[in-house]
DNA sequence: TTTGTGACCGTAA
DNA sequence: ATTACGGCCACAA
C-alpha cells in the first residue's frame, strides 16, 4: 500500500485541492507547489485519483497548466469533468479551459500559509 | 531488482 | 502553432 510519507504527500495535496474556489481551475504545477511538492506534479494526479469518497475533492478543477484537461480526449473521465467544469460556469472549448479567465491566482495571505512563511 | 508508464512541466527548436 | 527532451517519482508488473 502507500508508504505513510506518501499519505502525508496526499493529504496535503488534497487539502490545496479543496482551496480551489467553485467556477476556478488551478494547474497541478501551482496545486504541487501549495503542497509543498515542487517540481513534483506528476504526483498531482496519482493523488487525486486516489482522493477518499467521504471527503469529497474537487479534483475536476485542477487542469494542465495550459489549462487542457488532462484526460485523454473523449475518454468517460474527460466528459465527466467538463461536465463538472460547465456546471460551474466554468467554459471549455476543445478541451481547454482558458486560464487568462478562470485560472484561480491564490490570494498572498494564502500563499504565505501554505509554503509557511 | 529493474523497467515501463503516466490526470505533468519548462525549455528549446 | 507543434514536437522533442530531460527532469520528476509513485506504482504495478
Amino acid at each position: 500500500m502507500t508508504s505513510a510519507k506518501t499519505l502525508r504527500h496526499f493529504q496535503a495535496i488534497w487539502h490545496v485541492t479543496r482551496l480551489i474556489p467553485e467556477g476556478y481551475v488551478a494547474g497541478y504545477k501551482l496545486v504541487a507547489d501549495l503542497a509543498g511538492l515542487p517540481g513534483r506534479a506528476r504526483m498531482i494526479g496519482r493523488a487525486l485519483a486516489a482522493a477518499p469518497e467521504h471527503e469529497p475533492v474537487p479534483w475536476h478543477r485542477v487542469l494542465r497548466s495550459n489549462g487542457q484537461i488532462a484526460f485523454p480526449a473523449g475518454s468517460e473521465a474527460a466528459h465527466t469533468q467538463r461536465e463538472r467544469l460547465l456546471t460551474e460556469g466554468v467554459t471549455v472549448n476543445n478541451q481547454r479551459v482558458n486560464m487568462a479567465i478562470y485560472g484561480w491566482q491564490p490570494p498572498l495571505a494564502t500563499l504565505l500559509h501554505e509554503l509557511n512563511f
